[in-house]
RNA sequence: GCUCCCGUAGUGAAAUGGAUAUCAUGCCUGCCUUCGAAGCAGUUGUUGGGGGUUCGAAUCCCUCCGGGAGCACCA
């Protein structure tokens, strides 16, 4: 809103120097000693007016001054009018000084009362403060889709945190989002899995029954119960061996294989035998996305959609958007995208993931109308994906543009590079999570205060050392996961920030029971924490339009340095009449905290 | 071979083409008889190499070196 206005003035002051198509920007300088705002236009407008760039920011400043003692006297002192310039005798209205600094920046320097009045409308906004710019637009954002035949690791961890935060951000700057996943729940890896349970599941370690018996004896086979296991971790193991198997026994092969063409003919004994193992899969799941507050709108599952994706592309063949190469495969005509070419459907007929992709990606449109449509997947897919949204656009379902790739950075192990099921080096989320959680549980026996419920605060504290620690990156920066260093609680992470704000509430609880009340006084200079904490609704913004969680975690950082540097200089509850502003300021800076770790799915514990 | 991504203090990261390249951690040093020391304050140390564009480059272009990913019947 400040900022807008400052370049609509800006604007109108290069259209009286002659300038109005150059383009600049208002930006938050990096440091705070230049001001509130800082623009850089006199320098990308000084080449066009031939001037130095230092005597095109004096011109600026100039114009500024003038529109200012023109303007109305009646209106508000803070803000300008409707149709108004902002200035008045000679300073903005809500901008205390404005100077000229380096090799010719104009940087402006917002007064007390602005700031204070900013700080007030985070207060009162919580959660949704109405974003000016509001898209009524619904989006369909695809995340996670954890596989049933895998536990789930750091990856799905990455991406699961990175999609409900983009979510969360979405939601709360005006968009209508819905979640959902896809289930892929059929095919040759679920049938390797189903493998591994037959025959490596047995309690007697025979490994020579086939399916038929098991439907017969099932109480002969193990469960996770039996074992001790988590059910995601015993479905794991045994989609590991059912792999290997599969690999080195060319009989098992071929029984793998004609277990998905009896499951296809829907064969009772093999289905029955598939609900098993994936209702396992579906409870270990569960217990971690419980945990890690996940929620889905939908759940699309892969057997009851893809067979559909074959019309489409038979679809295509005829109408010759498509077409079939000598081997018999059906293959794209990207050459008008400028895209290498893929397969989409095998010389035998079957679907391949593109092919079911394409009906799901129907599917999504019939069902819920969406403006835009994203999927959350790591790099690896990205060419796959602009191959998806280019034959939807040939198809005519949608528009190319209508579809985006949210990607993300890959998780590799420090020191061990990329995470290996077969060198036992897969970290599971569950695992990392029960880590630091461990080590919260030893820092908090250690401490003095005594907790109503230490086991939902080490649990709360565990979640969010480990989102923040991948959520403060860039989305797209690679991470190189320390197991070690998650478990650290100090500095940069997310225990820092939780602290912050239960450290400030319990300023807050005690000033209630001294009966003073926090009481924003629009009048009282405003200190450097102030001016980080009216940022917040410009942050998310900025995090928003690029769809980028990190913005957030880095300025909440940012507002925690400032509210524990200030924390120590000052005494708050110090008797005087400045109190209640004071303790206004905390609470701003606890709400703030809460809000942000909020769209980043980071609870703040009641204690710590 | 072709395409894409990445290379920033010992380590992990930040920086929309902008001002003195930030922050954490690590090492060292102070601060709890005022509201929570998972805190605060101080100290040390950085853009892979070479060209180019620009008033200005970690950022854009070229090239070399190093790492990762993808490239038609895998999921």
């Amino acid at each position: 809103m400040i900022r807008e206005t400052i370049e609509q003035a800006i604007r109108a002051a290069l259209e009286e120097l002659g300038a109005p198509e150059v383009s600049f920007a208002v930006e938050r300088p990096g440091d705070m000693a230049h001001g509130d705002y800082a623009t850089n236009v006199a320098l990308v407008a000084a080449k066009k007016l031939g001037k130095n760039p230092r005597e095109v920011a004096e011109a600026i400043r100039e114009k500024l001054s003038r529109a200012a003692n023109h303007s109305s006297e009646k209106s508000s002192d803070l803000l300008p009018a409707e149709g108004q310039t902002f200035l008045q005798n000679g300073s903005l209205r809500f901008v205390d000084k404005v100077e000229i600094a380096g090799p010719g920046f104009i940087n402006f320097y917002l007064t007390d009362k602005a700031v204070n009045a900013a700080i007030e409308e985070s207060i009162t906004a919580g959660l949704a403060w109405g974003s000016a710019a509001r898209l009524k637009e619904r989006w369909l954002i695809e995340h996670t889709s954890p596989n049933p035949n895998k536990a789930m690791h750091i990856g799905h961890l990455r991406n699961n945190i990175t999609g409900m935060a983009i979510a969360n951000i979405a939601a709360v700057s005006g968009v209508e989002v819905i979640r959902d996943c896809i289930d892929n729940n059929r095919g040759i890896a679920i049938a390797k899995l189903m493998w591994g349970y037959l025959k490596f599941a047995r309690r007697d370690g025979a490994t020579d029954k086939d399916v038929a018996y098991w439907f017969a004896h099932q109480d002969e086979w193990n469960n996770p119960q039996t074992l001790g296991m988590r059910p995601d971790r015993f479905v794991d193991q045994l989609y590991v061996q059912g792999s290997e198997d599969y690999e080195h026994h060319t009989e098992s092969a071929s029984t793998v294989r004609a277990m998905v063409v009896a499951w296809e003919t829907g064969d009772s004994v093999v289905r029955a035998l598939w609900q098993t193992v994936l209702d396992y899969s579906y409870a270990g799941q569960a217990m971690t996305l419980e945990r890690l507050g996940n929620r889905w709108d939908h759940v699309w599952h892969e057997h009851e959609h893809y067979q559909d994706g074959k019309d489409l592309v038979e679809a295509g063949l005829q109408k010759g958007i498509f077409k079939k190469a000598d081997n018999g495969v059906a293959v794209t005509d990207l050459a008008a995208f400028n895209l290498p070419d893929t397969v989409l459907m095998k010389s035998d007929g079957t679907s391949l993931y593109i092919t079911q992709d394409l009906a799901l990606t129907r599917l999504k449109r019939e069902k819920f109308h969406p403006d835009r449509l994203f999927w959350v997947i790591g790099p690896e897919q990205s060419l796959a994906l602009k191959q998806l949204f280019a034959c939807c656009e040939q198809l005519g379902i949608g528009h190319f543009d209508d579809y985006t790739h949210i990607s993300y950075g890959y998780m590799s192990l420090k020191g061990e590079g990329k995470m290996s099921s077969r060198k036992g080096t897969v970290i599971y989320i569950d695992d990392v999570l029960d880590a630091v959680k461990d080590e919260v549980r030893t820092i908090l026996s250690a401490r003095e205060v005594s907790l109503r419920d230490p086991e939902q605060v080490a649990e709360q504290v565990a979640i969010g050392a480990v989102k923040f620690g991948i959520l403060k990156a860039g989305r797209t920066t690679d991470i190189a996961f320390d197991a070690a260093a998650a478990v650290d609680l100090r500095g940069d992470t997310g225990p820092y920030l939780q602290y912050t704000c239960v450290r400030a509430r319990s300023v807050l609880a005690r000033a209630h029971t001294e009966g003073i009340d926090p009481s924003l006084d629009t009048s009282a200079v405003a200190v450097p924490l102030g001016h980080v904490l009216r940022q917040y609704p410009e942050v998310v913004s900025l995090a928003f339009v690029e769809l980028e969680p990190s913005r957030i975690a880095s300025y909440l950082l940012e507002l925690a340095a400032a509210f524990n540097s200030w924390y120590a200089q000052v005494h708050i509850m110090d008797g005087t009449s400045a109190a209640a502003h004071k303790l206004a300021l905390t609470q701003a800076t606890a709400q703030t905290i809460e809000n942000g770790l909020a769209l980043l799915g980071i609870p703040v514990p009641e204690e710590m």
